[in-house]
DNA sequence: TATTGTTATACTCTATAACTATA
DNA sequence: TATAGTTATAGAGTATAACAATA
């Protein structure tokens, strides 16, 4: 595979100063322009850092965000259906119905057929599930705690109440 | 395709009152459990909303997030490498080489080459994309101001001023 | 007709790795 | 050796649509 280059041939002009040494250039802090008037870009790159580090925290549980998501929701609701935590949790049901049979797969939740309607499961944690989720939680408090220290406590605790009020 | 039916067999419990009406399930909040101690699910739940806002708002425009936020940061450090731009945004470079390849295809902007490294471009953008920027960042300001609206004009000046130290 | 869950497709995003051209 | 950019692949997430079984 052969390199492309771009149709553009002028090679003079490249907006830096001459004198400048060009490793400078991977020091510069570039400035983000408008980009700083957008709450949705903080909102994102403070999300990134939590799904990053909730990852590596929860590496040797191999467990994704939606995973766990899924796993809390059924604890606090047994029985309910894959409708019903999707909605919650705002899963499109495709991909639930994967997401459940990797949980399934790996046997920390059961799907039983519902007694009142048969189209539908009622979704419980196994023992193995409640067991795992032993172990994973002590994870995530130890996630929580270095997402406070990276925000700082106070602020940590800002955003709480800041942000709990929407669904 | 035949619809897989799970292994489990017993059909009676399913955690619910035989005298509610099979509808209120689907009415029915669910508890989000210990989910409501992760800033992270809040975080998320939020910044799903302003990308699907953004999205929504930008339709007449096919521009994504990512996008948007290159060609900001083009604007505001015109000249600048592809590696430099990477950065400042956490793009990683693979994804960065695709997502300028189809800003150049609609002729929003220029990759130059160099004159002081043969290995790497200088980004700027064309007089099409500064137009198109005009347009694009009309609808941006919509966009913030209905999340504004969303989370409340306080809420939302508050979380600016929380999360805008962040990088 | 509408809903539950399944399968499939397509596109975006993220994460790698291998590669070229150059420094 | 290291860096800039390209290409390829794989997995996750999102958005659809079509389908079978049931309501």
């Amino acid at each position: 595979m052969k390199r492309r280059r771009p149709s553009a041939s002028v090679a003079k002009a490249n907006g830096r100063s001459a004198a400048a040494p060009a490793r400078a250039e991977k020091l510069d802090k570039l400035t983000l322009g408008q980009l700083d008037s957008h709450l949705g870009y903080f909102l994102r790159r403070l999300q990134i850092w939590v799904f990053q580090d909730f990852i590596q925290t929860l590496g040797t549980m191999k467990l994704r965000p939606a995973q766990y998501s899924v796993l809390l929701v059924i604890e606090a609701n047994p029985g309910r259906s894959q409708a019903a935590i999707g909605q919650t949790l705002g899963i499109e049901r495709a991909r639930l119905t994967r997401l459940l049979h990797e949980l399934e797969r790996r046997k920390w939740i059961s799907r039983r057929a519902s007694g009142s309607d048969a189209r539908s499961y009622c979704l419980h944690l196994t023992a193995d599930g409640e067991k795992a989720l032993v172990r994973i939680k002590s994870l995530t408090v130890q996630h929580e705690a270095r997402l406070a220290d990276h925000v700082g406590a106070q602020r940590h605790m800002q955003l709480m109440d800041l942000l709990r009020d929407f669904g």
